[in-house]
DNA sequence: TTGCATCCGGTACCGAGGTACAGGCTTACC
DNA sequence: GGTAAGCCTGTACCTCGGTACCGGATGCAA
């Protein structure tokens, strides 16, 4: 099986090229991130090999941590060539960016709260609530309920 | 509406002092993290007051990077007291913490991907695969469909 | 023309961690 | 006893990014 007449490509070449399967195509297609293509005469998807570059821009904007709905966006954003793009790559890169960071900060924090479990050798998550010389930081609104002897909270689970 | 006899809570009163909704604590007990309490002669359930205790263990776990299945077996190996705890919480902090070093370290990859988008000015990610002098990384399966035209794949949404 | 590969639309499902709603029963307080 | 708040079960739904399956139609080469 070959592809069709005029350099067009059925779905499933389309999917091999670009590494992904035919459901993720027509997925995209629902989603607003590819445009619907021609079709045969008897309903089959015809695209333009441009598609397979499309499709490799669309997952390289998702490894750089944009949503599928952020894409679209960016995808809208070039195609209509406003004036002055109040959304484009350079804005939307900087607002991801801060997000990252933000991300990486949180990992952060939480790595070094394990770090710390570690260091202090605890290895009882419910004994550990009991104590007030653990690191893990057992908050919550703080009502009701004194911080109960571990081996009746252990017996709820 | 007050507590029940016995100094023990009622759903609403451990869902408010634990900061969650009663469904989750439903959730939670479906999905193994607390036991089936007891229940009033109209079957309405009765917690003691460990349970809150016990709900701030998992929250703080959660915020560890645990997922519910995690702390639910955290929570059983505590129970059991093997004399050789082969996954207390040590030892899957350690794991845990090497995840979560993993995923700090794809994330700073990222964030670098994209400072350099942005220190390159890039705009338009349509454009930009077209070009071979952009930082960003538009590999896939090197198969078929030369680079093409900017303007035609930007045709395809 | 036959035969097989491919594609079609529609619908349902995954996982993770819940949330929401409906219709009916219990509890608590006066 | 009346009444309102609270709780019960069961089921469906949510996000996100897909994936799987079905029965039927098409494409293409021999």
């Amino acid at each position: 099986m070959k592809a069709p007449v005029g350099g067009r490509l059925r779905s499933g070449q389309v999917a091999a090229a670009a590494g992904l399967n035919q459901q993720t195509l027509r997925y995209y297609e629902r989603r607003g991130l590819l445009a619907e293509p021609d079709r045969s005469p008897g309903g089959h998807r015809l695209y333009p090999t441009e598609a397979v570059t499309l499709l490799r821009v669309i997952k390289t904007a998702q490894r750089l941590g944009f949503t599928l709905e952020e894409v679209a966006e960016l995808l809208e954003s070039g195609t209509h060539r406003h004036p002055r793009p109040r959304t484009g790559l350079q804005e939307r890169a900087r607002g991801k960016l801060a997000e990252l960071e933000a991300e990486i900060a949180d990992l952060r924090v939480i790595a070094g709260t394990l770090r710390q479990a570690l260091a202090a050798g605890c290895d009882d998550l419910v004994s550990c609530a009991a104590e007030q010389d653990c690191p893990l930081p057992f908050a919550g609104p703080t009502d009701a309920a004194d911080p109960a002897d571990p081996a009746r909270t252990r017996k709820m689970i």
